[in-house]
DNA sequence: GTCTATACGCGGATAGAC
DNA sequence: GTCTATCCGCGTATAGAC
């Protein structure tokens, strides 16, 4: 896999059309055209539709380990960082972000992608017990970060709890 | 609307394809025979593809206002009720949390069910405000509940919350 | 009311030119 | 590598019989 910047140009485009419009809605020939190329053209990097979204999961799981790489060496520590950026990223928008909202969105449809879900979801708690010690204020503080993801998917932000991260790790932790 | 028992059972299959096999993969023929029907006996029912989407979020509507109702009167609280609920119908399957996981589903790709999502998800907000007092309490609960739900809708679990309802709760609270 | 038959359009995929 | 042209299957919706 040399360095196809067509190819990632491409899975940008799917991304976002996913993360916008929803899936199974996104045609090629949409995605063709946001990523400035035809059918055939897109039809030659991945050779069919499966292809494209194997495409996304890869490259989704490979961004979500990054970030959870970066969480760990975060001097905020993993908690904080995963609700921080749960509620900024929404606006933001970064690669990771919207990869991950993609892959949860095509979990509706499709169960390779709701078993990449299930991954970054276990990797995100497993890094939260870790730190946290307590395996309840653990997946509290995940729980918390994934009803965040939920609401963003249906339109809605989470302002309030973004206003109070430490208070809300405060009270997640045994008392 | 006299007692058209026939839509309901469209209906129901629909939610039912929905919640199995995602949106937009849902075919009028396989809702049809899953219901026992026809394509044509469907379309007698629900002239069009919109329509049926109209008829379940309608329903899903009106179920989520009487689960909302229920769990005001319930003896355990409307915290208790809504993460117990969340944690339990997965298994259960009830007719009030097949409606909403379908919606849930269908929010990834059609708008007027993301915002039937945000109003249902609004409802709980301000119910558990008024029952817990401190809106960061209220909004805690809520995210839970809503991570609980996505977890579900993605194929994972929430045993660990579930068998720790009163504890959370007690976390969530001030301090 | 419910069915069958059919028209129609669209999306995925292939073939082959450039 | 990328494009155009084309084929094929499927899903929605309509028409009309029963």
């Amino acid at each position: 896999m040399p360095r196809p910047s067509q190819r990632d140009r491409i899975l940008d485009a799917y991304t976002e059309l996913v993360v916008t419009s929803g899936p199974e809605t996104v045609t090629l020939e949409a995605v063709a055209t946001a990523a400035g190329v035809s059918k055939g053209g897109l039809l030659y990097h991945f050779g069919s539709r499966e292809a494209l979204l194997e495409g996304l999961l890869e490259r989704a799981r490979g961004l979500n380990d990054d970030d959870l790489a970066a969480a760990r060496a975060a001097p905020e520590g993993v908690a904080a960082y995963y609700l921080r950026t749960s509620v900024d990223e929404p606006v933001a928008g970064s690669p990771v972000y919207r990869a991950t909202v993609a892959l949860i969105k095509l979990a509706t449809t499709e169960p390779r992608a709701a078993e990449a879900t299930r991954r970054c979801l276990a990797g995100w708690r497993a890094a939260l017990t870790e730190e946290l010690g307590d395996p309840l204020s653990a997946d509290l503080v995940a729980a918390v970060g994934d009803g965040i993801y939920l609401r963003a998917i249906v339109g809605d932000s989470s302002e309030g709890l973004g206003a109070a991260i430490d208070e809300v790790i405060r009270r997640t932790s045994p008392r």
